[in-house]
DNA sequence: TATACAATATACCATTTGGTATATTTATTT
DNA sequence: AAATAAATATACCAAATGGTATATTGTATA
């Protein structure tokens, strides 16, 4: 069971975890904070050891919701190609689903952070990275299941993959235009089949 | 010949325009601003409205220098299909240009106006709609010199390849790492000459 | 129920924020 | 050179910033 600091402590999470993501670090101030959990600065501190604690917290958060759901998605296949494809298929509905986020946390806070002396950045590579080694895991796994193409580079095609797909969640978010990420999913998965699938 | 707050109001533009770019609009603050020019305040509030005007300015002297920059290594060729392959040939290299001007102006003011009343927005819609209807208008043109293939959807092929490039910037900032922003443009040579090439 | 401890609220701190009114300097015109 | 206008500097403003010390409340244990 939880202690009462750490339910509170969840709490400020979940609820500060979309306004860190939309609005960025520097201009997420401790009133957005203490207005949108309708605690005081005591509380707040009395958990956290300053504005940075908090907002690498909630990058953490609004990550594992992500990488959950994207395991979860994946799930509903066991074959190594068929949850290539369901990763592409994530993505095609990705725009609704983040907007729950506050936008897209690898994107937002990769782009925000680029300038700060916070740790975040570190933080946001880390996920890329372990992102981009389960994509070319799953093209490995593949490979001795002869689903996958022998010749394959998995890692600079989970790469790829992943660069395809932050550049649409841009331009989706930018534009205002879901048209991107569908059309970019669609090219992903005639790539897989042309260039991937045996 | 310019007036002498004319001269100073470049040179305000000039100074800033990087810092705006990677700081962001909030976290760039009026004392950034007047000690990067070594100007008191009455200076700057002489020559702009509010911090608003300052980085719009800033913004769209970035997105200038940027545009002129790739209208001129397009002039290198008359052809259409020249000028297409002569963009991925721009972005190749633009990991180190991008660098002077704080980042990607795009990318970076994309992902930070989009939570602000600014109308940053709007101005960074406006220079993307532009570049892929320029780049839209280039197809259309080689279909007419018959270096390109009629099927082509030209506005579709636009967005298609802004989507990749703008990914690989986003991947090759964050990640530091120029290999996404290089593969992706050998692979967008390869869709050229595949998919759109005659 | 009294006591101890954990958790939250209040009041305050120096510093910084964007912005302005006015004084001073610099440049231009007569 | 004197007068005028343009441009910049100074001094100030109220409000907001992140953070802290202390008071108060809530909770569990003895």
């Amino acid at each position: 069971m939880l202690t009462k600091s750490e339910k509170t402590t969840k709490y400020i999470i979940e609820t500060v975890a979309p306004i860190f993501n939309k609005k960025g670090y520097e201009a997420t101030s401790m009133k957005d904070i203490t207005s949108a959990t309708s605690l005081t600065k005591g509380a707040i501190y009395g958990n956290f050891k300053n504005k940075e604690a908090i907002a690498i917290a909630a990058f953490k958060e609004n990550v594992n919701a992500l990488l959950k759901k994207i395991a979860k998605h994946q799930n509903q296949s066991k074959s190594p190609l068929e949850k290539l494809y369901l990763i592409t298929d994530f993505y095609t509905n990705y725009y609704d689903y983040s907007k729950k986020l506050g936008g897209c946390p690898i994107l937002n806070i990769g782009v925000d952070a680029k300038h700060q002396e916070t740790s975040l950045l570190e933080h946001v590579r880390s996920v890329i990275n372990k992102t981009q080694y389960n994509i070319s895991k799953l093209i490995d796994w593949g490979k001795e299941t002869s689903e996958i193409k022998q010749e394959v580079n998995s890692q600079l095609f989970a790469k790829r993959l992943y660069s395809h797909i932050q550049g649409a969640i841009f331009m989706t978010y930018t534009m205002d235009d879901e048209q991107y990420l569908k059309q970019a999913m669609v090219e992903m998965n005639s790539i897989i089949k042309n260039e991937i699938e045996k």
